[in-house]
DNA sequence: AAGACGAAAGTGGTTGA
DNA sequence: TCAACAACTTTCGTCTT
């Protein structure tokens, strides 16, 4: 159970707690602090493609978890087989078997220990929720099992399965800020996210630009109001059809700027832009869709006059 | 002088034949 | 596999505050 004495964010002091049951997670919606996940959390944390995977993954006992890299559990080709009731041949055989074992969950091994660390790296300085990490450590472990990091470099799968993870989580990063974090070239991080995500049949939900608002927001120096009132313009906009087919970052930008406007709070498109990461003429057209859909500018006339 | 606006050309990715 | 296409970016000139 969520400690009910929680009430104000520890590093902002903010008081907009997000309370996910589903994830067993208070989130901060101003400054995007997890201040609690460790809750007991009764859902299925992993997935389950087909019955041997069902098999595999379906367990009770000692919790497992994927941020070690042999998930603190570890197989080898038996060591027990009775050798004296094989012939010379199947005795070669078993030999040869325990050796491309060792040598591959070695090799699977040795990549996993590298990866995991990197994977870490990234995700404490993008200060991502440890279920997130979990997460794609999970996506991470399958793609190399799979190999499907073959070809590519590890650094991009890793944030690729980050980036994957954090939609999953419904708390998106940019392309942009995982490719600061990892030194990986944006469209690289893209193309490893849609590869593994297909070759895995992991399915995504297209990013909703809510998600965004509370991190823009935080980024900005906005009030809490300003930022809920973005989500309203976002829930009419999503209503109005004006968010589809179109980048989710881009609308929470605009719609941030819009509330802006209307709570007095003043910002650039320039300074919007910038920690949405689009372009102002991005903001602009969304803005200017805003504004004729909604017709919003009701709403900033009548706090101009306000101000008067 | 800075910000907002809009047109035009370019880019990378998706889609459908 | 290729071409058409939509969304977004870059660049640049003009208007507004």
């Amino acid at each position: 159970m969520i400690a009910e004495y929680i009430k104000k964010c520890p590093e902002c002091g903010g008081i907009n707690l997000f309370w996910n049951k589903e994830k067993g997670e208070v989130i901060c919606k101003d400054c995007g602090l997890v201040i609690e996940d460790k809750m007991v959390d009764f859902t299925q944390e992993w997935r389950e493609f087909d019955s041997d995977q069902a098999e595999k993954r379906r367990r009770s006992g000692a919790p497992m978890t994927y941020t070690q890299y042999d998930q603190g559990l570890g197989t080898e080709v038996g060591v027990k087989a009775d050798l004296s009731q094989l012939g010379a041949k199947s005795r070669n055989k078993f030999f040869r078997l325990r050796k491309w074992q060792y040598r591959i969950s070695t090799a699977i091994e040795r990549n996993l220990k590298l990866a995991l660390a990197e994977l870490k790296r990234v995700a404490s300085y993008l200060k991502l929720p440890k279920a997130v990490e979990e997460e794609s450590a999970r996506i991470y472990t399958l793609a190399v099992q799979r190999g499907l990091v073959r070809g590519r470099s590890m650094e991009s799968v890793v944030a690729g399965a980050l980036y994957a993870a954090c939609r999953r989580h419904e708390v998106p990063r940019t392309l942009d800020e995982l490719s600061e974090a990892s030194g990986i070239e944006k469209k690289e991080i893209g193309r490893t996210y849609r590869f593994v995500t297909r070759e895995l049949g992991i399915n995504i939900l297209p990013s909703n630009p809510v998600d965004y608002i509370p991190r823009f927001a935080s980024a900005l120096k906005l009030l809490p109001e300003t930022q809920s009132k973005s989500i309203e313009i976002l829930e009419k906009a999503q209503k109005a059809e004006l968010t589809s087919g179109r980048g989710p970052t881009g609308i929470a930008a605009a719609a941030l700027y819009v509330s802006a406007l209307i709570h007095g709070e003043k910002r650039t498109q320039r300074e919007v832009a910038d920690v949405a990461g689009v372009t102002e003429v991005t903001i602009r057209n969304r803005y200017k869709e805003l504004l004729d859909k909604l017709n919003l500018d009701d709403e900033i006339k009548k706090n101009k006059k306000k101000k008067e």
